[in-house]
Formats: structure tokens, C-alpha cells, sequence
DNA sequence: CGGATATTTGATGTCTCTCAATCTGTGTGG
DNA sequence: CCACACAGATTGAGAGACATCAAATATCCG
């Protein structure tokens, strides 16, 4: 029950809460004052540097965690040992699985990120007691499984160029912002490759075309600026 | 609550419900008697021919279902409007997007189908006083995020030959009874390529050639038997 | 049995992978 | 401040796998 007004909840709320740029988008956002207290008790706010791993696939699946910033990767391992990536998180997403004894996917952090860590143990008990928390997870999950059948589809039918293309375009809109088309990469080629399936010599080869074309711009190792969005939709299509 | 002995319960419960195979697996098992009633009475129960469409992508998404028997397919337009398979429904899973507004998946029956089809907001409306349905639909969403996943790590990573045994081997698994492994497949070659993302050529030579090593034995259009599950696993490997 | 549809088989081309070398940029130590 | 070293990225040449186009069967159903 939202007992207090504004002024004095944030006496109540932890202050790393009241001040949290994803409150109003995470797991938190379903919870009146003194559920996210009650969040916050269970959890734990950690920072961790690019490459570090959360969970390992095959280990007990112990902690599911909220991203506060940064972006993470869920991979899975393919044939020859090879990793794919079949999954990115990024600010105000949730990560694990709630439900699995054992973690079948490894989660690594592609930048440095802030998390709140979850055991996966208590979470799931305050579920119970928090349906809106349930729900939002389920939209989640619903989300997450919309990404991953268009991955697939881009998988299963896209051409190299247009999976670069397809693969530019949800980055500048996940990352961002509205005005200037932007960013850096939150990944290596390397990993661009893991996650549309292809080998890095093809993916740069694909990135080189798009700037010899004058479509985008691609200056220092990460960086990208769209410089013709009409023309990279045109190439998502294809 | 369950409120009376089993004898009684047959009763008051819906024959249709009292009889069905999939009683204790679908969304319905998570409900007790009187929520079944409710349930039963915003569902309505449909037999529907293989191929026919149960929500056309791009309409107003009206309805969600539970399939009593049959498969059926989730698509997704990719470019040149050609057709990706992106997901599967058998037996006790449940088809349809509780939130979205506008379908954007097209959900086919491939093989001639039961449904207990119900309308979306109803459901909707139920979700609040049954939580453990909701529970359920959570745990289908992510064992559907599961399946897409693996799909992902298939497309992305394998050849075709391992793919074609991945299939047989998952459709083994989803439709073969415990003893001979002899099953029907679900899906013209065209539907299994649509899946997999590769040429009704490709599958057709694919499938040849597991013939010609002895692994499988292929009767009619549609059959399929394990001969060597090991080399089969073999292959689905590599 | 016959026609339509689905599947198999064959020949050829193209895209992407593989292997290999060069280049760039990033960070370090002199 | 610059030279150097290292990892990551780019570029090139060649081979292989799958797509495409085209034809010949096989299967299904009335």
C-alpha cells in the first residue's frame, strides 16, 4: 500500500532506489513502497567490468539479477564448442530464469554494467505475494521470446548484408538516442558474428560495404553513425 | 477449492473437460473446479482441418487458444513475403499473444486440430483471479523462449544435415510414444524447410541421404522411423 | 486409373566460410 | 612524446555448401 506521499517515501526508499534511472521500467516498477523495500532487502547492487561472467550454463541456477546499465549477453554453447549468442539485455531488463535448477545459458557482460542481483530463491518467494511483479515478468518473457523469433527469422532467411543491416538498426534503437543516429557498439565483431551467425571476416566485410556505399560511418573500432537510414532499411529488407 | 470427492466432481464438471486428454497439462490444470466451469464457459471447443488459419498476422488479435489435439504453426512474413516458421504447438500448449493488440504472428493447423478457443479479454480478465494460471502461462512463455532459442543456435551455427537431424530427432521426441520410434511427421518438406530455413531441395537431399546410411527409414510422404538413434545424435551433433 | 500435388534427383551458380596476410588502433614503456 | 607490441579488424584468394533452375518420379485422392 502506497502510504506516504512523495516527499516522504523517499526517506523510506533506499536511496540507491530513489535515485535508480530504470525504476520506472525494471521489476521494481510493479511494486509499491514497501515491496521495494522488501526487493531491495534481497538484493544486491553490483558493478561489474566488461567480460565478467554472471552465470555459468551448467552451474546451479542460483541469482537472476535487473541490468541497471550496460549491456549483457545470454549465450548458449553450439556445435565444436562454438558460443552463440541468443539473447542481449540492456537498462531495465531482467535476466535468468526464474524457474530452472540449472542455468542453461552463460550470461556475460559485453560492457560494463550495473546490476541488481537477485537470489533466485527469494525472488521467486516474493512472487507470491507480488502478482503485478509476475505479470510484468511475463510481459517480459513474452518480449524476450518476440526478440529471439526475429533473430530467427533473420537467421533462417536474411542474407549477410541484410542481417548487418536488420542488426544496426536494433542497435540504434535500443541505444540510441532519438536525435543524432549515434552510437557505439556494445560488442565486438567477433561477437556481432555470434549473434547473426556469421564469421567475422563476413561481418566485416558486410560493415565495409554499408561504408563504402555512404550509408553509415564507422569511425574508431565501435563506433557507428547512420548516415542514410532510408537506404539501411532498404538493405534490412532485402 | 476443490470442494468435492472425484465421484461427484465428474458431475459438475463439463464432459468435454472430464474426458480430455490433455486435462492435466494444459491451462486448465491449474485450475480447480469451479475456475474450470468459468473457463469452459468463455472457451468454446473447435475442430479445425489442416490448414486452416486460426489468427491471420496483422488483424486484430482476438483470441488465444488450448490445443486439445494436432500441430499446429506460429509464422512470420520474412522478406520477399516468403513465409518462416517460428514456432510449434502440440497437444497441451497454448497458442495465441495474450497481450498484443495486433497479431503479429499468422497461427496455422498443420495437421487436423481440436482447440479450446477462447476470447483474449476473458482471459485476460480471468488472469487476475487465478494466479496460478498465470504462473502456468509463464512457464510456457519460457519454455517457448527455450524452444525459439534452440531454433536460434540451430539456424545460426549448423549445417544442414545436423539440422535435419535435430528436427527428426525433436519431432521424435515431441510426437513418438515411449517404444518403436515410428511417428508421422506434421509437415510437408516445404513446411520442414520453412522451419529450418533452407530449400524443400535441400531437406528432400538431406533426408536421402540419412536414408542411404540406414539411419532412418522413410514410408510414405510422411513417415519416419529411427533405425540408429545413436548416429542420428551423431549427426545432430556435428 | 488418372490428374494434381508433392517429392526426389540433377546441373550449375553464388554466397559465405576458411585460411592467410596486412592493417589499424589502443595501450605500454622508454 | 614517440616507438613498439598486441589484439582486433580488414582485405584477399580459394574451396565448399547450399540455392536456384529444371526435369523426372512418387504419392495422394477422387
Amino acid at each position: 500500500m502506497r502510504s506516504s506521499a512523495a516527499g516522504e517515501a523517499i526517506v523510506t526508499l533506499p536511496p540507491r532506489c530513489a535515485a535508480c534511472n530504470v525504476r520506472d521500467d525494471a521489476l521494481c516498477a510493479t511494486l509499491e513502497d514497501a515491496g521495494l523495500v522488501a526487493l531491495h532487502g534481497i538484493g544486491r547492487r553490483r558493478t561489474l567490468p566488461a567480460g565478467q561472467v554472471l552465470v555459468w550454463s551448467g552451474d546451479p541456477n542460483a541469482i537472476c539479477a535487473t541490468v541497471v546499465s550496460g549491456v549483457l549477453k545470454a549465450m548458449r554453447a553450439g556445435p565444436e564448442g562454438r558460443e552463440h549468442i541468443v539473447g542481449l539485455a540492456f537498462a531495465g531488463d531482467f535476466v535468468g530464469d526464474l524457474f530452472a535448477d540449472t542455468a542453461n545459458e552463460t550470461i556475460r557482460v559485453m560492457t560494463d554494467a550495473e546490476l541488481c542481483v537477485y537470489p533466485r530463491a527469494a525472488l521467486q518467494k516474493m512472487l507470491d505475494a507480488h502478482p503485478a511483479m509476475e505479470r510484468l515478468l511475463l510481459h517480459r518473457a513474452l518480449g524476450a521470446l518476440d526478440d529471439a523469433r526475429m533473430w530467427m527469422l533473420m537467421l533462417g532467411r536474411k542474407a549477410a548484408g541484410a542481417r548487418i543491416a536488420t542488426f544496426l538498426l536494433e542497435m540504434a534503437r535500443r541505444m540510441g538516442q532519438p536525435g543524432p543516429a549515434r552510437f557505439d557498439l556494445p560488442m565486438s565483431r567477433s561477437e556481432v558474428g555470434a549473434l547473426l551467425g556469421m564469421t567475422i571476416e563476413t561481418v566485416s566485410r558486410q560493415m565495409t560495404s554499408l561504408k563504402r556505399r555512404g550509408v553509415v560511418a564507422l569511425p574508431g573500432g565501435r563506433g557507428v553513425i547512420i548516415l542514410d537510414r532510408a537506404q539501411l532499411a532498404r538493405a534490412a529488407a532485402g
